[in-house]
DNA sequence: GGCTTATATCAGAACATGTGTATATGATGC
DNA sequence: GCATCATATACACATGTTCTGATATAAGCC
């Protein structure tokens, strides 16, 4: 047993792949939409309309980006039907989210006024 | 008791502006050159010089994502001298990576595989 | 002042990502 | 089978983001 990143409890990832891949996954919450979503069905399930609907965006574009949570595994479906009902997946999700909120809130002002991440 | 979302000890931000400033915000994780340096400064206070030749990237490039993670408020510095000392801001920046890369494990493969977030 | 070191900025190319429109699949009920 | 409702997919377009290489600022030292 050597392989310090698969069984350390709380060390940073270190080889530049997991980075890679942690990379794409924090991208999945850089999107207004899909966390708008993640908040909805965080909430409780809903269906592809319900999302659109509330969201007042086009299906396709719901439906694209559920697809995205989905795959990622941020959210879970069940089939009733004719319809497939989004739920999250893992509280720890919310968690993140949140823990993102806070942290967001003391330097609101700073993250609005960023231009890097927009025009780099 | 059926109000689920009001009385939710943990509960997500709601309005349009908000979510557009949290996307912002997880956008800065997203990506793999900025996560390294988190890691890195996260450990220790590193100036860019060291940055840029542990990470084997151009001084530029790094120079370029400390910009983005000082405004956003992940990273703080320190000059001593003609060199600046960047470290990690707050501990909970350490703490939402984690949370990140404990979830990212269990579904790495899907992550991996999830064209969305690429072609979407 | 002139030289060196440390960091930051800029312009443009290359790439990634999100959106809208039209259309396709797939399940249900008649 | 046909009509319908719910969801998914494809493609073209616009936009956003990152990288590279050259150059600028700025501090310290002689």
């Amino acid at each position: 047993m050597e392989a310090t990143i698969a069984n350390a409890p709380f060390r940073l990832p270190v080889a530049p792949i997991e980075a890679d891949l942690l990379a794409k996954y924090f991208r999945v919450l850089g999107d207004r939409t899909r966390l708008r979503i993640l908040e909805l069905v965080a909430e409780r399930e809903r269906s592809v309309t319900d999302l659109a609907r509330e969201l007042g965006e086009a299906q396709p574009k719901v439906s694209n980006h559920l697809k995205c949570l989905w795959w990622c595994g941020f959210v879970l479906t069940r089939r009733e039907h004719r319809t497939i009902y989004y739920r999250l997946a893992d509280e720890r999700v919310a968690d993140m989210i949140h823990l993102g909120g806070a942290l967001l809130h003391e330097n609101a002002e700073h993250v609005a006024a960023c231009g890097v991440v927009d025009r780099a």
